[in-house]
DNA sequence: ACGCTATACATCGGCCACGATGTATAATCC
DNA sequence: GGATTATACATCGTGGCCGATGTATAGCGT
């Protein structure tokens, strides 16, 4: 996920570490917040990989700045990650707000369709959080009112995102199943 | 997380491993699916830190089960970790969920609703996904539909649990600020 | 008869994340 | 004048999470 984050935002312009930093703070640090030392490993695994490399500045204010861009590979990476995300990103609503981040950055309107169908058909699974058995438990039967927020909530964001990621196939000259 | 449900559950009843790993499924699988080579280390971890311990069954259809009950510094245990949850269990939703799902074991009105109060306050704070230098980007203004999207089911999202966490915290006997 | 699935546990190696800590410089606040 | 904050990088150790793999037994379909 903080990979997927790196090379997006390093996919429209080159950028160094601390300014970054501060992209994906703002993306997703409100809900996970994101450690330097995360951060920095994660830069050297993608250089290591020859996704990115680094040009040395000297620094604005203080110590040098490393300037990072993509390479041709790492362009070609990201949107590979973009057109083919795992499983995780498309169920885990932090990954998967990542990778609608950038999914802008796929040029075929096709492969982004594709992308949101996967998450539609995920959220048209029927799930519950809690089961008596095999039967599903409702919202309105929960026995506390910490689990029946739980379902309310969860039911409240699924139906938003139902909507908006059918009028979004729908723009996007999608055809439905 | 993990060990959160792992106490959270057992805290209703002793369970042996595979029903446990059931359990967690239904609660936290469909986002995030619990591997087995997680659970075990972890209810070895619990084990051995004292806050549960195994009885050997004779398996009923295959390999003996061990029944897992926690201890009475467990259950301490779970009391603290809901009381005094970590700010990463506040603001993310999917540990929050954890979270809400065994709040129901805290006896004290009070101190439910300081939790409560806790997301709340998270909630309250102005956050964007994207800036324009400082400037918060809303929404209508976002560049593409997929952003736009981010924005749309998060705010939808937020303002359904804000509805229901003022609910709660009525009906819970909160006087608010 | 054979394979698959479910029950029920367990280990191992590798990767990744995080907190703590370190090293500088420059600006701002009190 | 001293402390704090912001900029800008980096390492290290600990520990959690995961995929792959292993070991059994029992039932069910074909």
């Amino acid at each position: 996920m903080l990979e997927l984050a790196i090379l997006g935002f390093l996919y429209e312009a080159p950028l160094h570490g601390y300014v970054l930093r501060r992209h994906i703070a703002a993306l997703t640090g409100h809900v996970k917040p994101v450690a330097e030392s995360t951060l920095y490993p994660a830069i050297k695994r993608l250089e290591k990989a020859g996704l990115l490399v680094r040009a040395t500045e000297p620094g604005a204010v203080a110590a040098p700045r490393h300037v990072l861009r993509l390479t041709e590979e790492g362009r070609r990476e990201l949107r590979r990650r973009l057109a083919e995300p795992a499983q995780r990103e498309i169920t885990d609503e932090n990954q998967w707000f990542v990778l609608l981040a950038f999914l802008r950055h796929l040029e075929d309107p096709g492969a982004q369709a594709a992308v949101l169908r996967r998450r539609l058909a995920f959220l048209e699974e029927p799930t519950s959080f809690f089961y008596d058995g095999d039967r599903p438990i409702g919202a309105e039967e929960a026995d506390d009112p910490f689990r029946q927020g739980i379902l309310t909530i969860a039911r409240a964001t699924s139906r938003a995102e139902l909507a908006w990621l059918r009028d979004t196939l729908a723009s996007l000259g999608d055809v439905g199943r």
